[in-house]
DNA sequence: CCCTGTGAACCTGTTCACAGCG
DNA sequence: CGCTGTGAACAGGTTCACAGGG
C-alpha cells in the first residue's frame, strides 16, 4: 500500500531522534514537541515532522510526541526492537576496539562472534566474544541467523571478504575498510572511512569558514 | 574570485577519489579517465568531472587525469599536502584503538598526544603517543599548533569537552561521542555515530530491498 | 575520435505555510 | 490556542548532453 519513497537522509536521522529520545526518557521527560527535538539536534522542526511522517502519525496536535511511544515506534521501524545479532570480521586494532565498544549492545545489537585469519588471534577472547577462524563463519552465521557484519579487515582483502560474507547469507555490512565494495543490490553497505572524515575537517578549516 | 558554492557531498567524495588514485599510483597506473574512476567508486563519470571542476581543471580532453598530478592537487585542496597535527581526547576503548589505527598517519595526519581525566590512564603510552591530563591540553595544542581533535569521550561530557577544545583553539572535531554538539560556526564538527550506521543497515535489510 | 568541462534540465530532499485536530 | 501532518514552493545536487580541445 505504501510505496517507499523514503529519503535515505531521513532514515539516518531516525537514529538521531531515537538517541535523543532515549536521553529524554532517562531524564524523565514524558513528551516533546518537534521544535524542541529539532533544536537539540540542529535540524528544523518541519524536518522532524516530515521524517516521522514517512512512517506514520505518532504525535498529538497541541501536545507533541510521547517520548516512550516514539522510542518504541522508532525501534520497531529500525528493527532494533528485538536483539539483532552481528559478527565482526578482522580482529586487528580497530576490530578489537569495536568488539569492546559498548555502544552497539546498548542499541540492541549483539556481537556473537569475531573472525580472523591470523593464527595468533584465533582462539582468544576479546570483550564478550571469541575470535574464530573464518572457516567457521558460515556455520556460525547460519546458527545464529546473523544478517549484519562489521568489516574491519585490511583494504586489500575487503572485497573478497565481502563476497564471502554475501555467500554466507549476510545482508548488511558496516565497512571500516578503506575500500569501495562492489556488491549485489540485496547486500547493503554502510561505509565508514575514518580518515576521510578527518580530511573533510581539514578541508573545512583550511579554507573559508 | 571564486565564490564557494561547493556542495559538501562533493568535498566528501574528494577523499574517495584520492583514496582510489593512491591505489592506482601504487599499481603503477599513470592516467585515468573519469568513467574508470567512477566505475570503481560507484558514482557517475559526470559526477567525478563536476566535483573536480569545482576546484580547477585537472584533466586533459582525450586522455583523462594524470594520477600523480591529481593526487597532489587533491591533497593540496584537502590540506593534507603537509602533515596535519591532531590530538585525541578520551582514552577509553575506542580512543585507544583510534590511537593505534594506522590509517590516519597514512593519510598525512599526525597524532601528537592523547588526553583523559582518569588517573589510571594518564602517563601511559598508547601507540605512538602518551596520555596526558586534560589540564595540559591547552599548552600542547598551542605548542604544536593543533587545529583538529578526535573526540572519544562519553556522551555525558561531550559538550563540555567540545567547549574546552574550542576555547583551546581547536577548529575541527571528529566526534565519536553519541551526542549532538552545539558549537560556533567557526568550529567544524564531523559526527561519526557507529551505532547509527548499524541501525541504518538494520532498517535497510528489515524492509524492502 | 576520445574525453574533459560545463550550462541546462531534472530530480530529490528541505523548508514553508496552513488546514485541522485535540 | 498549540502543535501536528502535509501539499506546495523552493533549493541544492545530480545527471544529461554537447561544445571544444588534444
Amino acid at each position: 500500500m505504501n510505496a517507499q519513497p523514503i529519503p535515505s537522509p531521513a532514515v539516518r536521522r531516525l537514529s538521531l531522534y531515537l538517541r535523543h529520545l532515549e536521553q529524554l526518557a532517562a531524564e524523565g521527560v514524558k513528551s516533546v514537541a518537534s521544535n524542541e527535538l529539532a533544536e537539540s539536534l540542529n535540524v528544523t522542526a518541519a524536518q522532524v515532522r516530515k521524517d516521522l511522517g514517512y512512517f506514520g502519525q505518532f504525535g498529538r496536535p497541541g501536545v507533541g510526541y510521547r517520548v516512550r511511544v516514539l522510542i518504541e515506534e522508532l525501534r520497531r521501524i529500525l528493527g532494533t526492537d528485538r536483539t539483532v545479532n552481528v559478527i565482526l570480521v578482522g580482529a586487528g586494532d580497530l576490530g578489537r576496539a569495536l568488539l569492546r565498544y559498548k555502544g552497539f549492545r546498548r542499541k540492541g545489537f549483539n556481537l556473537v562472534a569475531a573472525f580472523d585469519v591470523a593464527p595468533g588471534k584465533i582462539g582468544r577472547a576479546v570483550g564478550t566474544v571469541n575470535v574464530h577462524n573464518v572457516s567457521e563463519l558460515p556455520s556460525i552465521v547460519r546458527r545464529h541467523k546473523v544478517k549484519l557484519a562489521v568489516l574491519a579487515v585490511p583494504a586489500e582483502v575487503a572485497q573478497e571478504t565481502a563476497d564471502m560474507l554475501a555467500a554466507a547469507g549476510i545482508r548488511g555490512i558496516l565497512n571500516f575498510a578503506p575500500a569501495t565494495l562492489h556488491t549485489d543490490a540485496d547486500l547493503a553497505v554502510a561505509p565508514v572511512d575514518l580518515a576521510a572524515h578527518l580530511e573533510e575537517l581539514s578541508f573545512r578549516i583550511g579554507h573559508h569558514l
